[in-house]
DNA sequence: GTCTATAGGCGGATAGAC
DNA sequence: GTCTATCCGCCTATAGAC
Protein backbone atom coordinates (compact mmCIF):
# COMPACT_ATOMS: atom_id res chain seq x y z
CA UNK A 1 0.00 0.00 0.00
CA UNK A 2 2.95 1.99 1.08
CA UNK A 3 4.82 0.97 -1.57
CA UNK A 4 1.86 1.66 -4.33
CA UNK A 5 1.33 5.56 -3.05
CA UNK A 6 5.09 5.86 -3.22
CA UNK A 7 4.56 4.89 -7.23
CA UNK A 8 1.97 6.94 -7.83
CA UNK A 9 3.77 10.12 -6.12
CA UNK A 10 6.90 9.07 -8.25
CA UNK A 11 4.80 8.96 -11.63
CA UNK A 12 3.45 12.10 -10.73
CA UNK A 13 6.55 13.98 -10.05
CA UNK A 14 7.86 12.39 -13.00
CA UNK A 15 4.85 13.76 -15.68
CA UNK A 16 4.84 17.23 -13.34
CA UNK A 17 8.78 17.39 -14.77
CA UNK A 18 7.80 16.36 -18.03
CA UNK A 19 4.98 18.77 -18.76
CA UNK A 20 7.60 21.84 -17.09
CA UNK A 21 10.33 20.26 -19.73
CA UNK A 22 8.06 20.65 -22.33
CA UNK A 23 6.94 24.17 -21.42
CA UNK A 24 9.97 25.31 -21.51
CA UNK A 25 10.48 24.26 -24.66
CA UNK A 26 7.19 25.93 -25.72
CA UNK A 27 8.09 29.10 -24.29
CA UNK A 28 11.45 29.53 -25.87
CA UNK A 29 9.16 28.62 -29.21
CA UNK A 30 6.20 30.79 -29.00
CA UNK A 31 6.86 33.23 -26.08
CA UNK A 32 5.41 33.08 -22.40
CA UNK A 33 2.38 35.01 -23.65
CA UNK A 34 1.66 32.07 -26.06
CA UNK A 35 2.43 28.88 -23.48
CA UNK A 36 -0.76 26.78 -23.99
CA UNK A 37 -1.51 23.64 -22.35
CA UNK A 38 -2.98 22.07 -25.41
CA UNK A 39 0.30 22.26 -27.02
CA UNK A 40 2.00 21.31 -24.42
CA UNK A 41 -0.29 18.02 -23.51
CA UNK A 42 -0.06 17.52 -27.76
CA UNK A 43 3.61 17.16 -27.52
CA UNK A 44 3.58 14.95 -24.43
CA UNK A 45 0.79 12.48 -26.30
CA UNK A 46 -1.79 13.63 -23.75
CA UNK A 47 -5.00 14.99 -23.87
CA UNK A 48 -5.40 18.47 -22.75
CA UNK A 49 -7.36 17.59 -19.98
CA UNK A 50 -5.57 15.66 -18.56
CA UNK A 51 -2.83 18.36 -17.45
CA UNK A 52 -5.62 20.15 -15.50
CA UNK A 53 -4.65 17.28 -12.88
CA UNK A 54 -0.94 18.59 -12.57
CA UNK A 55 -1.88 22.57 -12.69
CA UNK A 56 -4.96 23.70 -12.62
CA UNK A 57 -4.94 26.72 -15.17
CA UNK A 58 -1.95 28.04 -17.95
CA UNK A 59 -1.23 30.61 -15.02
CA UNK A 60 -0.21 28.01 -12.70
CA UNK A 61 1.99 26.32 -14.87
CA UNK A 62 3.80 29.60 -15.70
CA UNK A 63 4.23 30.12 -12.25
CA UNK A 64 5.75 26.90 -11.66
CA UNK A 65 8.28 28.00 -14.48
CA UNK A 66 9.25 31.32 -13.17
CA UNK A 67 9.61 29.78 -9.96
CA UNK A 68 11.93 27.01 -11.25
CA UNK A 69 13.62 29.85 -13.13
CA UNK A 70 14.81 31.81 -10.53
CA UNK A 71 15.76 28.75 -7.97
CA UNK A 72 18.01 27.63 -11.24
CA UNK A 73 19.53 31.01 -11.39
CA UNK A 74 19.57 31.49 -7.37
CA UNK A 75 21.64 28.02 -7.15
CA UNK A 76 24.07 29.19 -9.72
CA UNK A 77 25.02 32.32 -7.67
CA UNK A 78 24.84 30.65 -4.57
CA UNK A 79 27.43 27.75 -5.79
CA UNK A 80 29.26 30.33 -8.01
CA UNK A 81 30.12 31.93 -4.25
CA UNK A 82 30.25 28.83 -2.22
CA UNK A 83 33.23 28.00 -4.10
CA UNK A 84 34.99 31.11 -4.26
CA UNK A 85 34.78 30.71 -0.52
CA UNK A 86 37.56 32.17 1.45
CA UNK A 87 37.88 34.67 -1.51
CA UNK A 88 38.23 37.89 -1.34
CA UNK A 89 34.55 39.32 -1.45
CA UNK A 90 35.79 41.07 -4.57
CA UNK A 91 36.39 38.18 -6.58
CA UNK A 92 33.70 36.50 -5.02
CA UNK A 93 31.72 39.23 -6.11
CA UNK A 94 32.75 38.78 -9.89
CA UNK A 95 32.39 35.16 -9.27
CA UNK A 96 28.42 35.50 -8.69
CA UNK A 97 28.81 38.14 -11.82
CA UNK A 98 30.12 35.56 -14.33
CA UNK A 99 27.89 32.65 -12.73
CA UNK A 100 24.37 34.56 -13.42
CA UNK A 101 26.09 35.74 -16.84
CA UNK A 102 26.57 31.67 -17.67
CA UNK A 103 23.53 30.58 -16.24
CA UNK A 104 21.68 33.51 -18.58
CA UNK A 105 23.46 32.23 -21.90
CA UNK A 106 22.55 28.83 -21.29
CA UNK A 107 18.87 29.50 -20.34
CA UNK A 108 18.10 32.57 -22.48
CA UNK A 109 14.72 31.69 -22.43
CA UNK A 110 14.34 31.57 -18.89
CA UNK A 111 16.16 34.45 -18.41
CA UNK A 112 13.42 35.99 -20.60
CA UNK A 113 10.66 34.95 -18.36
CA UNK A 114 11.93 36.39 -15.56
CA UNK A 115 13.70 39.70 -16.50
CA UNK A 116 12.30 40.12 -19.48
CA UNK A 117 9.12 41.80 -20.36
CA UNK A 118 6.22 40.86 -17.95
CA UNK A 119 3.30 38.58 -19.56
CA UNK A 120 0.54 40.92 -19.84
CA UNK A 121 -2.69 39.77 -17.81
CA UNK A 122 -0.52 37.64 -15.47
CA UNK A 123 0.56 38.71 -12.28
CA UNK A 124 2.91 36.64 -10.14
CA UNK A 125 1.70 35.70 -6.96
CA UNK A 126 3.89 36.03 -3.48
CA UNK A 127 5.33 32.81 -3.62
CA UNK A 128 7.70 33.65 -6.07
CA UNK A 129 8.97 36.77 -3.78
CA UNK A 130 11.66 34.24 -2.23
CA UNK A 131 13.18 32.40 -5.22
CA UNK A 132 13.25 35.89 -6.76
CA UNK A 133 15.58 37.26 -3.86
CA UNK A 134 18.36 34.64 -3.80
CA UNK A 135 21.06 36.32 -5.97
CA UNK A 136 20.42 39.49 -4.70
CA UNK A 137 21.09 37.46 -0.69
CA UNK A 138 23.86 36.30 -2.21
CA UNK A 139 25.23 39.88 -3.07
CA UNK A 140 24.26 40.88 0.46
CA UNK A 141 26.24 37.82 1.94
CA UNK A 142 29.36 39.25 -0.09
CA UNK A 143 29.11 42.79 0.96
CA UNK A 144 28.45 41.96 4.60
CA UNK A 145 31.31 39.69 5.03
CA UNK A 146 33.61 42.82 3.22
CA UNK A 147 31.78 45.16 5.94
CA UNK A 148 32.48 42.70 8.74
CA UNK A 149 36.43 41.99 7.76
CA UNK A 150 37.87 45.25 6.66
CA UNK A 151 37.37 45.57 3.30
CA UNK A 152 34.20 47.88 2.51
CA UNK A 153 34.52 51.33 0.77
CA UNK A 154 31.40 53.66 1.22
CA UNK A 155 29.59 54.34 -1.57
CA UNK A 156 28.33 58.38 -2.04
CA UNK A 157 25.03 58.47 -0.88
CA UNK A 158 23.45 61.49 -1.20
CA UNK A 159 21.12 63.11 1.65
CA UNK A 160 17.95 62.95 -1.44
CA UNK A 161 18.46 59.42 -0.83
CA UNK A 162 19.21 58.27 2.32
CA UNK A 163 15.52 57.65 4.13
CA UNK A 164 15.40 54.74 1.20
CA UNK A 165 18.53 53.69 1.93
CA UNK A 166 17.62 52.91 5.74
CA UNK A 167 14.33 52.04 4.55
CA UNK A 168 15.95 49.20 2.29
CA UNK A 169 18.60 48.07 4.55
CA UNK A 170 15.63 47.78 7.43
CA UNK A 171 13.67 45.45 5.09
CA UNK A 172 16.15 43.39 3.14
CA UNK A 173 19.54 43.95 4.09
CA UNK A 174 20.14 44.16 7.51
CA UNK A 175 23.68 45.38 9.18
CA UNK A 176 25.08 46.84 5.98
CA UNK A 177 25.64 51.19 5.73
CA UNK A 178 22.81 51.67 4.07
CA UNK A 179 24.96 53.37 0.85
CA UNK A 180 25.88 50.09 0.10
CA UNK A 181 22.71 48.80 0.05
CA UNK A 182 21.22 51.60 -2.29
CA UNK A 183 24.63 50.87 -4.14
CA UNK A 184 23.70 47.40 -4.51
CA UNK A 185 20.27 47.17 -5.66
CA UNK A 186 21.17 49.87 -8.57
CA UNK A 187 23.99 47.28 -9.44
CA UNK A 188 22.00 44.64 -9.32
CA UNK A 189 19.57 46.50 -12.07
CA UNK A 190 22.74 47.50 -14.13
CA UNK A 191 23.95 43.68 -14.21
CA UNK A 192 20.61 42.59 -15.73
CA UNK A 193 20.89 45.59 -17.75
CA UNK A 194 24.20 44.61 -19.11
CA UNK A 195 22.94 41.28 -19.92
CA UNK A 196 19.34 42.16 -21.38
CA UNK A 197 21.43 44.03 -24.31
CA UNK A 198 23.69 40.75 -24.87
CA UNK A 199 21.02 38.54 -25.21
CA UNK A 200 17.90 40.52 -26.49
CA UNK A 201 20.45 41.66 -28.96
CA UNK A 202 21.10 45.27 -28.62
CA UNK A 203 24.66 44.19 -28.72
CA UNK A 204 24.82 42.91 -31.84
CA UNK A 205 26.88 45.57 -34.33
CA UNK A 206 27.81 47.21 -31.24
CA UNK A 207 30.06 44.83 -28.88
CA UNK A 208 31.86 41.91 -30.36
CA UNK A 209 34.18 40.70 -27.29
CA UNK A 210 31.27 40.27 -25.10
CA UNK A 211 33.03 37.88 -22.02
CA UNK A 212 35.59 40.81 -22.02
CA UNK A 213 33.61 43.68 -21.85
CA UNK A 214 31.45 41.91 -19.23
CA UNK A 215 34.36 41.05 -17.34
CA UNK A 216 35.16 44.60 -17.17
CA UNK A 217 31.53 45.96 -16.41
CA UNK A 218 31.20 43.32 -13.95
CA UNK A 219 34.73 44.46 -11.95
CA UNK A 220 33.74 48.47 -12.49
CA UNK A 221 30.27 47.24 -10.35
CA UNK A 222 32.24 45.76 -7.83
CA UNK A 223 33.85 49.11 -7.69
CA UNK A 224 30.69 50.92 -7.45
CA UNK A 225 29.24 48.94 -4.10
CA UNK A 226 32.29 49.16 -2.64
CA UNK A 227 34.90 46.35 -3.67
CA UNK A 228 37.71 48.65 -5.35
CA UNK A 229 40.49 46.53 -7.09
CA UNK A 230 43.49 46.20 -5.20
CA UNK B 1 -7.24 63.67 -60.37
CA UNK B 2 -4.19 65.09 -57.82
CA UNK B 3 -6.53 65.97 -55.42
CA UNK B 4 -7.76 62.67 -55.97
CA UNK B 5 -4.65 60.68 -55.17
CA UNK B 6 -3.75 63.13 -52.83
CA UNK B 7 -6.98 62.22 -50.79
CA UNK B 8 -6.58 58.86 -51.42
CA UNK B 9 -2.98 58.65 -49.72
CA UNK B 10 -4.20 60.59 -46.89
CA UNK B 11 -6.79 58.46 -46.30
CA UNK B 12 -3.92 55.58 -46.25
CA UNK B 13 -1.97 57.09 -44.11
CA UNK B 14 -4.77 57.56 -41.85
CA UNK B 15 -6.00 54.28 -41.89
CA UNK B 16 -2.21 53.08 -41.61
CA UNK B 17 -1.52 54.92 -38.28
CA UNK B 18 -5.21 53.39 -37.02
CA UNK B 19 -3.76 50.29 -37.22
CA UNK B 20 -0.95 50.92 -35.74
CA UNK B 21 -2.50 52.46 -32.79
CA UNK B 22 -4.92 49.46 -32.10
CA UNK B 23 -2.39 47.01 -32.99
CA UNK B 24 -0.24 49.63 -30.00
CA UNK B 25 -3.35 48.77 -27.67
CA UNK B 26 -3.20 44.91 -28.49
CA UNK B 27 0.52 44.96 -27.82
CA UNK B 28 -0.29 46.24 -24.12
CA UNK B 29 -3.04 43.60 -23.95
CA UNK B 30 -2.05 40.48 -24.99
CA UNK B 31 2.09 40.99 -25.97
CA UNK B 32 3.73 41.24 -28.79
CA UNK B 33 4.10 37.51 -29.61
CA UNK B 34 0.25 37.31 -29.45
CA UNK B 35 -0.23 40.38 -31.68
CA UNK B 36 -2.62 39.49 -34.49
CA UNK B 37 -3.47 41.20 -37.74
CA UNK B 38 -7.17 39.67 -36.90
CA UNK B 39 -7.88 41.10 -33.52
CA UNK B 40 -6.73 44.20 -35.18
CA UNK B 41 -9.31 44.35 -37.91
CA UNK B 42 -12.31 43.12 -35.62
CA UNK B 43 -11.60 46.21 -33.32
CA UNK B 44 -11.23 48.46 -36.21
CA UNK B 45 -14.58 46.90 -37.87
CA UNK B 46 -12.38 46.35 -40.88
CA UNK B 47 -12.33 42.14 -42.13
CA UNK B 48 -8.53 40.94 -41.85
CA UNK B 49 -8.28 40.61 -45.24
CA UNK B 50 -8.55 43.98 -46.01
CA UNK B 51 -5.47 44.91 -43.24
CA UNK B 52 -3.48 42.78 -45.72
CA UNK B 53 -3.20 45.56 -47.86
CA UNK B 54 -1.32 48.01 -45.54
CA UNK B 55 0.98 45.55 -44.06
CA UNK B 56 2.06 42.24 -46.21
CA UNK B 57 2.27 39.78 -42.46
CA UNK B 58 2.05 40.05 -38.99
CA UNK B 59 5.23 40.74 -38.47
CA UNK B 60 6.11 43.96 -41.30
CA UNK B 61 2.85 45.57 -38.82
CA UNK B 62 5.75 44.22 -36.00
CA UNK B 63 8.70 46.01 -37.69
CA UNK B 64 6.54 49.11 -38.01
CA UNK B 65 6.06 49.15 -34.40
CA UNK B 66 9.47 48.66 -33.33
CA UNK B 67 10.59 51.58 -35.46
CA UNK B 68 8.34 53.81 -34.25
CA UNK B 69 8.91 52.83 -31.19
CA UNK B 70 12.68 53.54 -31.52
CA UNK B 71 11.74 56.54 -32.99
CA UNK B 72 9.69 58.05 -30.22
CA UNK B 73 12.42 57.69 -27.57
CA UNK B 74 15.31 58.87 -29.70
CA UNK B 75 13.04 61.53 -30.41
CA UNK B 76 12.34 62.50 -26.76
CA UNK B 77 16.10 62.28 -26.23
CA UNK B 78 17.38 64.36 -28.59
CA UNK B 79 14.96 66.95 -27.41
CA UNK B 80 15.72 66.59 -24.41
CA UNK B 81 19.63 67.73 -25.31
CA UNK B 82 18.19 70.07 -27.54
CA UNK B 83 16.37 71.76 -24.64
CA UNK B 84 19.46 71.11 -22.47
CA UNK B 85 21.51 72.97 -25.05
CA UNK B 86 24.58 75.33 -23.58
CA UNK B 87 24.39 73.47 -20.18
CA UNK B 88 27.62 71.51 -19.11
CA UNK B 89 27.90 67.90 -20.67
CA UNK B 90 26.78 66.13 -17.55
CA UNK B 91 23.61 68.33 -16.90
CA UNK B 92 22.55 67.26 -20.83
CA UNK B 93 23.83 63.70 -19.86
CA UNK B 94 21.29 63.69 -16.83
CA UNK B 95 18.78 65.56 -18.74
CA UNK B 96 18.42 62.47 -21.43
CA UNK B 97 18.64 59.75 -18.52
CA UNK B 98 15.19 61.31 -17.32
CA UNK B 99 14.00 62.07 -20.54
CA UNK B 100 14.52 58.42 -21.43
CA UNK B 101 13.02 57.28 -18.34
CA UNK B 102 9.93 59.66 -18.78
CA UNK B 103 9.45 58.29 -22.23
CA UNK B 104 9.93 54.83 -20.27
CA UNK B 105 6.96 55.26 -18.16
CA UNK B 106 4.77 56.43 -20.52
CA UNK B 107 4.73 54.05 -22.53
CA UNK B 108 6.15 51.18 -20.78
CA UNK B 109 4.84 48.36 -23.49
CA UNK B 110 6.80 49.66 -26.30
CA UNK B 111 9.59 50.14 -23.96
CA UNK B 112 9.13 46.31 -23.35
CA UNK B 113 8.55 45.98 -27.29
CA UNK B 114 12.42 47.85 -27.88
CA UNK B 115 14.21 46.55 -24.58
CA UNK B 116 12.51 43.59 -23.44
CA UNK B 117 12.13 40.19 -24.21
CA UNK B 118 12.61 39.53 -28.10
CA UNK B 119 9.75 37.80 -29.54
CA UNK B 120 10.22 34.17 -31.19
CA UNK B 121 9.86 33.70 -34.22
CA UNK B 122 10.66 37.39 -35.53
CA UNK B 123 13.76 38.70 -36.46
CA UNK B 124 14.11 42.20 -36.98
CA UNK B 125 15.16 43.62 -40.31
CA UNK B 126 18.02 46.13 -40.59
CA UNK B 127 16.04 49.12 -41.11
CA UNK B 128 15.57 49.17 -37.25
CA UNK B 129 19.59 50.30 -36.58
CA UNK B 130 18.92 53.08 -37.95
CA UNK B 131 16.18 54.44 -35.54
CA UNK B 132 17.51 52.37 -32.87
CA UNK B 133 21.07 53.98 -32.05
CA UNK B 134 19.35 57.32 -32.12
CA UNK B 135 19.85 57.42 -27.98
CA UNK B 136 22.79 56.19 -28.33
CA UNK B 137 24.17 58.71 -30.68
CA UNK B 138 22.36 61.50 -28.28
CA UNK B 139 25.09 60.11 -25.35
CA UNK B 140 28.37 60.18 -28.27
CA UNK B 141 27.04 63.94 -29.21
CA UNK B 142 27.61 64.76 -25.18
CA UNK B 143 30.55 63.25 -24.73
CA UNK B 144 32.30 64.53 -28.07
CA UNK B 145 31.37 67.93 -26.84
CA UNK B 146 32.71 67.77 -23.64
CA UNK B 147 35.89 65.95 -24.97
CA UNK B 148 36.24 69.03 -27.34
CA UNK B 149 35.68 71.41 -24.58
CA UNK B 150 37.42 70.54 -21.18
CA UNK B 151 35.35 68.58 -18.94
CA UNK B 152 36.29 65.01 -19.79
CA UNK B 153 37.85 62.23 -17.16
CA UNK B 154 39.16 59.05 -18.75
CA UNK B 155 37.63 55.92 -17.57
CA UNK B 156 39.64 52.97 -17.04
CA UNK B 157 40.48 50.65 -19.68
CA UNK B 158 41.64 47.72 -18.95
CA UNK B 159 44.46 46.27 -21.91
CA UNK B 160 42.52 43.38 -22.40
CA UNK B 161 39.38 45.66 -23.67
CA UNK B 162 41.61 48.12 -25.83
CA UNK B 163 40.96 46.24 -29.10
CA UNK B 164 37.21 45.73 -28.51
CA UNK B 165 36.92 49.63 -27.75
CA UNK B 166 38.99 51.12 -30.39
CA UNK B 167 36.81 49.18 -32.88
CA UNK B 168 33.81 50.35 -31.48
CA UNK B 169 35.09 53.90 -31.72
CA UNK B 170 36.20 53.56 -35.27
CA UNK B 171 32.35 52.14 -36.09
CA UNK B 172 30.50 53.89 -34.17
CA UNK B 173 32.04 56.88 -31.70
CA UNK B 174 34.52 58.58 -33.82
CA UNK B 175 36.47 61.19 -32.05
CA UNK B 176 36.07 59.37 -28.43
CA UNK B 177 38.49 58.09 -26.58
CA UNK B 178 38.20 54.04 -26.81
CA UNK B 179 37.69 54.49 -23.15
CA UNK B 180 34.92 56.35 -23.01
CA UNK B 181 33.24 54.60 -25.97
CA UNK B 182 33.14 51.43 -23.90
CA UNK B 183 31.81 53.20 -20.53
CA UNK B 184 29.33 54.97 -22.73
CA UNK B 185 28.26 51.31 -23.92
CA UNK B 186 28.05 49.51 -20.71
CA UNK B 187 26.37 52.88 -19.13
CA UNK B 188 23.74 52.69 -21.68
CA UNK B 189 22.96 48.63 -21.04
CA UNK B 190 23.01 49.61 -17.47
CA UNK B 191 20.66 52.22 -17.52
CA UNK B 192 18.17 50.32 -19.16
CA UNK B 193 18.77 47.81 -16.49
CA UNK B 194 17.81 50.01 -14.05
CA UNK B 195 14.20 51.01 -16.19
CA UNK B 196 13.88 47.33 -16.85
CA UNK B 197 13.74 46.46 -12.74
CA UNK B 198 11.45 49.68 -12.15
CA UNK B 199 9.16 48.58 -15.26
CA UNK B 200 8.95 45.16 -15.78
CA UNK B 201 8.44 45.07 -11.60
CA UNK B 202 11.63 43.83 -9.84
CA UNK B 203 11.61 47.00 -7.88
CA UNK B 204 8.25 45.95 -6.28
CA UNK B 205 9.11 45.63 -2.40
CA UNK B 206 12.56 47.25 -3.07
CA UNK B 207 12.27 50.57 -4.16
CA UNK B 208 10.02 53.18 -3.33
CA UNK B 209 11.34 56.35 -4.04
CA UNK B 210 12.07 55.31 -7.40
CA UNK B 211 12.49 58.98 -9.23
CA UNK B 212 15.32 59.71 -6.42
CA UNK B 213 16.79 56.37 -6.86
CA UNK B 214 16.92 56.76 -10.68
CA UNK B 215 18.38 60.25 -10.23
CA UNK B 216 21.25 58.83 -8.24
CA UNK B 217 21.99 56.36 -10.88
CA UNK B 218 22.04 58.67 -13.70
CA UNK B 219 24.46 60.47 -11.69
CA UNK B 220 26.84 57.77 -10.73
CA UNK B 221 26.72 56.92 -14.44
CA UNK B 222 27.38 60.02 -15.58
CA UNK B 223 30.70 59.33 -13.52
CA UNK B 224 31.20 56.54 -15.04
CA UNK B 225 31.19 57.74 -18.60
CA UNK B 226 33.77 61.02 -17.31
CA UNK B 227 31.30 63.17 -16.19
CA UNK B 228 32.20 63.50 -12.53
CA UNK B 229 29.87 65.70 -10.76
CA UNK B 230 31.71 69.15 -10.10
C1' DG C 1 -6.01 10.22 -13.91
C1' DT C 2 -7.08 9.61 -18.39
C1' DC C 3 -10.39 9.51 -21.96
C1' DT C 4 -14.17 11.53 -25.38
C1' DA C 5 -16.99 15.15 -26.42
C1' DT C 6 -18.44 19.64 -26.18
C1' DA C 7 -19.05 24.76 -25.89
C1' DG C 8 -17.57 28.77 -27.77
C1' DG C 9 -14.34 30.91 -29.24
C1' DC C 10 -9.51 32.31 -31.69
C1' DG C 11 -5.51 32.54 -35.49
C1' DG C 12 -2.74 33.58 -40.58
C1' DA C 13 -3.27 33.68 -45.03
C1' DT C 14 -5.33 33.40 -49.71
C1' DA C 15 -8.81 33.45 -53.82
C1' DG C 16 -11.97 35.79 -56.32
C1' DA C 17 -16.11 39.02 -56.69
C1' DC C 18 -17.20 43.79 -56.75
C1' DG D 1 -9.37 48.34 -51.20
C1' DT D 2 -12.93 46.04 -49.25
C1' DC D 3 -15.87 42.18 -49.14
C1' DT D 4 -17.23 36.94 -48.58
C1' DA D 5 -15.77 32.48 -48.28
C1' DT D 6 -12.45 29.20 -47.52
C1' DC D 7 -8.52 26.18 -45.85
C1' DC D 8 -6.76 24.40 -41.95
C1' DG D 9 -5.42 25.14 -37.90
C1' DC D 10 -5.43 26.69 -32.96
C1' DC D 11 -7.07 27.83 -27.79
C1' DT D 12 -9.15 27.42 -22.40
C1' DA D 13 -12.03 25.05 -19.86
C1' DT D 14 -15.58 21.79 -18.40
C1' DA D 15 -18.71 17.50 -18.03
C1' DG D 16 -19.12 12.88 -17.46
C1' DA D 17 -17.68 7.94 -18.58
C1' DC D 18 -14.34 4.55 -17.29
Amino acid sequence: MNTVRGARERARIEVTAAIKDEARRMLAAEGAPRLSLRAVARELGMVSSALYRYFPSRDELLTALIIDAYDSVGAAAEAADARAAGAPPRARWIAVCEAVRSWALEHPHEYALIYGSPVPGYSAPTDTVGPASRVGNTFIGILRAAYEGPGLALPPLPPALRPEAERMTADFAEGLPPAVTAALVAAWAQLVGLLSFELFGQFNRVVEDRTAFFAHAAGQLAHGVGLPAV
